[in-house]
DNA sequence: AGTCTATAGTGGTATAGACCAGGATTGACC
DNA sequence: GGTCAATCCTGGTCTATACCACTATAGACT
């Protein structure tokens, strides 16, 4: 269990890695005490500074937490690094489902004023629309509308977006890649057309959900509407001051 | 403009708020580039290891990004400190709505052992719990139950929490600062007593929400459960990469 | 037994120096 | 004029050391 000094991974990745391996593996164990930094210094044969920096890592992500005076020790919960800013399929695949989607519709449109205000371009400017329904283990899930701005990404809906994936597509052709969002949720009956995309039997309660997605120039690149039900689907959110 | 080494504030505190005032005055523009780090450590009189701690913090926090070989520069967008992490008071006073609240409980329990594990305190230690209805206008908006560790903020209770703002009171008495929250999201419809509580006539949605909030140094300060109007409540979210 | 006081250990802050890979500039060369 | 190589600057990584405030413990004292 030694850090590779030659490698071309930064050691305090290393470090990073091998303790969150120890976590996953139950050799630490939640509320655990790890061994001093000075220990680990010593025991791997690093610095003190390159063993605080994979420990702040670490705390900064919730895997750990520190107590001054006492010690560093293993946080309750290891979250996911971040549903914040992935696409369904993505989400999917952490949960260890299978995504798959229906393509409900998938046009270029004009801008409508309300549409071209979320993605910031000028009215009746091109407009790529993408509907879909989405599946988790063939069973659906929800009722995704993208809008992204066709000078981005023209060409897109060359694709086949009942098995791409939006964001790999994204981020593997046109190099976009999200990094903020503003997300509006809120909790509704599932109206007709709803009920029977979603297979439900009214009463019943959907999670409406709206998306603006910017990258890190902070331009926009999407607009999504989404309709998720209400008993499939939970909605993490990490949000920091 | 200069860092006072006596002050109680760490250096790289005061370096970055010093930056983040330059930021806000327009005296650094977005894209923008920032001097050196070299440079910043040899014009302020401390070493570049402290520099750079400063800017670090700036990069998690989206106010600055760098490119390595290039230069550090300066984010598109300063985020309004955000919605995220407020209270329903001040969410509703950003609203125009008057917040009021209705206590239904507030005692002291022993943790169980789910509160505990969401808490990262001891099983049966003391937990506060806060259980209010929540008002806008007069009218109920939301039921929220709050579990804080006692021994983070003892005599709590003390408050008249159907006036004083939770998290207000934990500021400013106790010196406890959210800065990041975990929330879960999802949608359902209401069962007998709450429908009563927020007045409502079966079948109707509501938002279900759970949330814990740690401040600066990871320690967990809250566990919310909370139960939200469909109608009459939307959750925003700022979300980062 | 109870209380106080060193003392040792912990994370938090800070310094000074070093090397690396990659971008940017300059200048020699064709 | 255009190309390529040397050079310098940048952020990224890493070491070694030091002092601080805080916590826990062990031992001396009452």
């Amino acid at each position: 269990m030694e850090l590779n000094a030659n490698s071309p991974i930064p050691l305090y990745i290393q470090l990073k890695e091998l303790l969150v391996r120890q976590i996953r593996r139950g050799e630490l164990r939640p509320h655990d005490r790890l061994p001093s930094e000075r220990e680990l210094s010593e025991c791997y044969g690093i610095s003190r500074m390159t063993v605080r920096q994979a420990l702040q890592l670490l705390v900064k992500e919730g895997v750990l937490y520190t107590a001054a005076g006492k010690g560093t020790y293993v946080s309750e919960v290891l979250f996911e690094q971040d549903h914040a800013l992935t696409g369904f399929s993505e989400q999917m695949q952490r949960a260890n489902l299978q995504a798959s989607s229906r393509v409900l519709e998938a046009t270029v449109i004009p801008a409508t004023p309300y549409v071209a205000g979320k993605l910031e371009v000028s009215p009746n400017s091109g407009v790529i629309l993408l509907k879909r329904l989405r599946l988790a283990n063939e069973k659906p899930v929800a009722i995704e509308t993208a809008y992204l701005p066709q000078n981005l990404c023209p060409d897109l809906l060359r694709h086949d977006f009942s098995r791409a994936s939006l964001y790999a597509v994204l981020r593997e052709e046109y190099g976009l890649v999200p990094t903020t969002a503003i997300q509006v949720v809120e909790a509704a009956l599932a109206n007709v057309e709803e009920a029977r995309l979603l297979e439900l039997h009214p009463p019943a309660a959907v999670l409406r959900m709206e998306r603006v997605t910017r990258n890190a120039q902070n331009a926009v690149l999407e607009y999504v509407e989404s309709v998720y039900r209400g008993d499939r689907y939970k909605f993490y959110a990490h949000l920091r001051a």
